[in-house]
RNA sequence: GGUGCGUUAGUUCAGUCUGGUUAGAAUACAUGCCUGUCACGCAUGGGGUCACGGGUUCGAGCCCCGUACGCACCGCCA
């Protein structure tokens, strides 16, 4: 305001009386300009500000001493800024400069001058601050890592002081994208009459799903909260409610073993409608998927996004979330192979599946190997794997050519539309899911080697059609794949009482990039069809009551069909930052073990906390 | 619960396979020199419980076993 009102672009248009307020801002100005900590950022001076007598106050990245001047960079959140310090002008001055350290904060008076030595690498490289005041606003240790854009420090290290961590550039830039994210999913979902509504973090337990994070209560003895796994009931009620759309961006808590894409503590995009069907929902996040790579990315999205059954996913691709930037799709090969020689790997397998990589004929015995290997893993857990070249001459050279003829070789060249030059490798195995499993492994991993998961190219689908239920072999019976409140798909309502494995649901996952980047499901809104899956599930009746009898209760006051979606959001900025792991684009993530190493928390309780929370411990094992 | 890899200077790593003199490099730090640097340069210097415990050996940073911690993954994550 103050800057705007004095700019002489604007002074000539103000009206008389708001010149006159002008110029008592800038009287306040001026008396106020000693107790200013800045004028200016480190990032926004430029050659049109040549002349003008700045300060800037930020950490010292860097001082480079040349005999008798020191230059000094100085860095906020904006930009860095160089500060000139002569000797023959101001010794003292040069003095104080050289005794700056690392991170020690100051705060810089002196006339913007134009370099004769620009830096076109930065852009506050054409200017310079000749200065005239120095004040150290604070002293700093000379941190444990260099703050810079290709920081010295590891991961662990910069976990512990993550507050340093935070001062690059890289993972500012991380933070910022966030923000803007989250601001692009409001301003959209606003846009479209969505609601906002904030839901409780303090909740009860569910014994579905994944393991809860529990807080004991004081005012009820011997009694649990749980932190919410998502607010996925709480919306459903909202719905009866009336707020049909609602949207919520949210921390969410998973009690469960962490990996390079998964905190205990992560944020979804929660949105839920009333009144309306799959495509509705498919339609306004496609949307909003579209939306947010048009204003973070610069991408326009043309057409519908693909959309994929889950059955044809898993035929394909091996995988519910398959990473379509490129083809090399699974061929089944049982039919070429079985019965045709005396081999008994392929002979006896279940399933034995193929994938072309083209143009990788020329992988040498070693590359096989080390495939091989790759596959043999423990984690991937294959026995082994076959491979064929085709040659020049069209011709198939295999590691199988000793029990197939020319013709079956052929008949495998044919079904794989395999051309000269490219190379096929095939798994098999006697369990048909684990061994796509594996070949979806051996999938990505060619892709990888092959170049063509590039990361600033995006391929986005819908899987839909999931399985409503999925064959618990530890707890011996059906679980829900989404969750107990998924719609079955119509047409399959009626095999929930003859065939129930074999139901598909209303549920839908955004896939990019074979990340699971959101997924939904239209809900029951039913009160005796959600009480058919919960004895379904194995619930008892009590049991069902016991835990959901608050949402059931109010399905019988006049619920409206609805239905809705989670999209993951630190997924969706790792994914636009091409980031390896989600915790780069969080602010103060949890270490692999499920720790705040830079708090050391969780840590022990004092015995009077624990007390008044009634609560006493078991000994772990190794303090036994 | 399981698998793999790792732990050496403030930091990032080499050294381990093939045990043997004083454990190195880069960077950071300190000091000095240097008036146009911007990954400044040059010189000098300090800096090590080789994660911890046990074992093998005349001798262990190095080999073996265990533990802790870190990372990735499998299981798990409705």
């Amino acid at each position: 305001m103050l800057f705007q009102l004095n700019n002489p672009e604007f002074f000539h248009i103000l009206p008389p009386y708001q010149k006159v307020f002008s110029y008592l801002c800038t009287q306040i100005f001026i008396i106020s300009y000693n107790i200013m900590y800045r004028t200016h950022t480190c990032g926004e001076l430029r050659i049109a500000n040549v002349g003008q007598t700045v300060t800037l106050a930020g950490w010292v990245q860097r001082t480079r001493k040349m005999g008798g001047m020191t230059f000094v960079d100085v860095r906020d959140r904006y930009g860095i800024t160089q500060i000139v310090f002569e000797e023959a002008a101001n010794a003292d001055l040069c003095e104080q400069a050289n005794k700056l350290g690392r991170e020690w904060v100051v705060q810089v008076t002196g006339r913007v001058n134009e370099r004769s030595n620009k830096n076109p690498n930065m852009p506050t490289g054409d200017i310079e601050i000749i200065a005239t005041e120095l004040t150290v606003l604070n002293a700093a240790l000379t941190p444990p890592f260099t703050i810079e854009d290709q920081s010295d420090g590891g991961d662990d290290l910069r976990m512990k002081y993550r507050y340093l961590d935070l001062r690059r550039t890289p993972v500012r830039k991380n933070l910022e994208l966030r923000h803007k994210m989250t601001m692009e999913v409001r301003r959209y979902l606003d846009s479209l009459g969505f609601l906002e509504i904030e839901t409780p973090m303090l909740i009860g337990s569910t014994p579905e799903g994944a393991r809860d994070f529990v807080v004991p209560s004081r005012m009820n003895p011997g009694q649990f909260y749980a932190l919410p796994q998502s607010p996925q009931t709480l919306k459903q009620l909202l719905m009866v409610s009336g707020m049909d759309r609602y949207f919520q961006i949210v921390k969410c808590f998973r009690d469960e073993d962490l990996r390079a894409d998964r905190q205990p503590e992560f944020t979804q995009i929660d949105c839920e409608m009333s009144f309306v069907q799959q495509e509705d929902i498919l339609q306004t996040f496609e949307g909003m998927a579209k939306h947010l790579f048009r204003e973070l990315r610069g991408i326009d999205i043309q057409g519908a996004f693909p959309r994929m059954t889950w059955a044809d996913a898993m035929k394909y691709y091996g995988s519910d979330k398959p990473d379509t930037r490129f083809e090399m799709k699974f061929v089944e090969l049982m039919d070429v192979f079985q019965g045709k020689a005396d081999f008994a790997v392929f002979n006896d397998a279940k399933y034995i599946g193929g994938i072309c990589a083209t143009g990788q004929a020329v992988y040498t015995r070693k590359q096989i190997d080390q495939l091989t290997d790759f596959v043999k893993r423990p984690q991937i857990g294959a026995k082994g794997l076959v491979y064929a070249r085709v040659q020049e001459d069209g011709s198939v050279k295999s590691s199988v050519d000793k029990f197939y003829g020319e013709d079956v070789l052929n008949e495998l060249k044919a079904k794989m539309n395999a051309q000269p030059g490219d190379l096929i490798l095939i798994l098999c195995g006697d369990d048909a899911m684990k061994t796509r499993k594996q070949l979806c492994e051996l999938r990505l991993e060619m892709g990888a080697r092959m170049g063509l998961r590039d990361k600033n190219k995006f391929s986005l689908l819908w899987v839909i059609d999931f399985p409503m239920f999925e064959w618990s072999e530890e707890e011996g019976r059906l679980m829900a794949t989404h969750h107990p409140f998924t719609h079955p798909k119509d047409e399959d309502i009626p095999l929930l009482d003859t065939d129930p494995a074999a139901v598909r649901a209303d549920a839908y996952d955004m896939v990019c990039n074979g990340v699971e980047v959101g997924g939904g499901s239209i809900r029951i809104h039913d009160p005796e069809l959600q009480d058919k899956m919960f004895r379904i599930l194995g619930f008892t009746e009590e049991r069902a009551q016991e835990q959901f009898g608050f949402l059931m209760n109010a399905f019988k006051y006049g619920a409206p069909p609805h239905g809705g979606l989670a999209y993951g959001l630190d997924r969706w900025v790792s994914l636009f930052a091409g980031l390896d792991s989600i915790r780069d684009c969080i602010a103060f993530p949890k270490n692999n073990s499920g720790r705040d190493v830079m708090l050391d928390a969780p840590a022990r309780l004092e015995q009077a906390q624990l007390d008044e929370l009634y609560l006493s411990l078991v000994p772990v094992e190794s303090e036994k």
